[in-house]
DNA sequence: GCAGTTTGTAAGCAACTGCTTACAACGCTA
DNA sequence: TAGCGTTGTAAGCAGTTGCTTACAAACTGC
């Protein structure tokens, strides 16, 4: 029988790409205050101190796994798809590999140098929506469909309300994505 | 010059509202993870041990702060407002004194039985929301309604991004009831 | 083969956390 | 005034945290 190393074997780009994952799978689940360097060492099957060595520190790691996981999606997806990619992306859980969204929200009571990434992230993706409207108040409007989104992950997957956290993804879009065109649409 | 002393002396009840208000304040601003019982006892003026012997532990605590503040608002309000009070409750932050939506939104991160508050305290919204509509779907589209609002709590609060963080409320308010009148009337 | 760098490991430190305990001060009642 | 439950205080405990250090093992260039 043979076995394969499951070890990684002095390769530091791995080693960091572990601790990376690892991360945005702990932050997402439990937030950065309850995710300790341990845990996400230990799920990446790396030395802790090592975490120190690539990253600086657990914040600064923090701020790294907020920063991919944010910029992929909204790098990949044309602007007038945003809006309903976004929504279906945070609806179909089962399907879902990205965590970020879940270490955003999990983490909110975390002020750092994370705090400008998230800001940052959120600039992007308003920009982005303000794009769909000719009305004055393009920017507002945008904050408030970004805040929507927002919402409704918060209240998936941290509150877990139903019927909402088990809604049927067709009906959520129906129903947000059409709201969301009036007030769009309907310049003022 | 007379000094009214500023100590409680033997007043249980006194000091056991001191906790809960620091408490309030401080898990509002941080969140539960970042505020540490110490800190909460020093701003209630009280030895740390009573936060103990009056609410048993840090966890009990939070969860008497969530459900006082939470209940407050939905009892004295009716219906048909409680939309347009709870978006102008939340967007108009300098005379606001209810920091529980805060400290809901800050701890987001945080399992315990506060889960269960929060989400007795989420269907108590909803249910009176869902009252708004005659749609079949009328629980959801509530939710809905409910995810907006905490979205925008949370853009507002701790995202602080700009320009919803400083908008004027009104503009806010025309735009959000505006398209929440559509979500809601429009049965399907 | 050997010096020097990179990668991985084990151990520990100092600070902080929630919580407990032992005890003193107070005030009510008899 | 004596007794006693209530309120407040000081000190500390045991566990956890982020982070550092000292060192061993592996790879690289010469």
């Amino acid at each position: 029988m043979m076995e394969e190393p499951q070890v990684r074997k002095r390769d530091a780009a791995a080693t960091k790409a572990a601790l990376l994952d690892a991360a945005a799978v702990l932050f997402g689940e439990r937030g950065f205050d309850r995710t300790t360097v341990r845990d996400i060492a230990k799920l990446a099957g790396a030395n802790q101190a090592l975490l120190f060595r690539y990253f600086g520190s657990k914040d600064a790691l923090f701020e790294e796994v907020l920063a991919r996981g944010g910029r992929e999606q909204i790098a990949s997806t044309p602007p007038g798809e945003l809006l309903g990619t976004a929504l279906r992306g945070m609806l179909e859980s089962d399907t879902r590999r990205d965590r970020t969204l879940d270490a955003y929200l999990r983490s909110t009571g975390h002020d750092s140098a994370a705090t400008a990434v998230r800001r940052q992230l959120g600039e992007e993706y308003a920009k982005v929506l303000a794009t769909l409207t000719d009305a004055g108040d393009a920017d507002l409007r945008a904050d408030l469909i970004l805040a929507w989104l927002l919402g409704i992950g918060l209240v998936r997957e941290i509150t877990g309300k139903e019927p909402l956290a088990s809604a049927d993804p067709d009906d959520v879009c129906r129903l947000v994505l059409g709201a969301a065109r009036t007030l769009l649409e309907r310049s003022g």
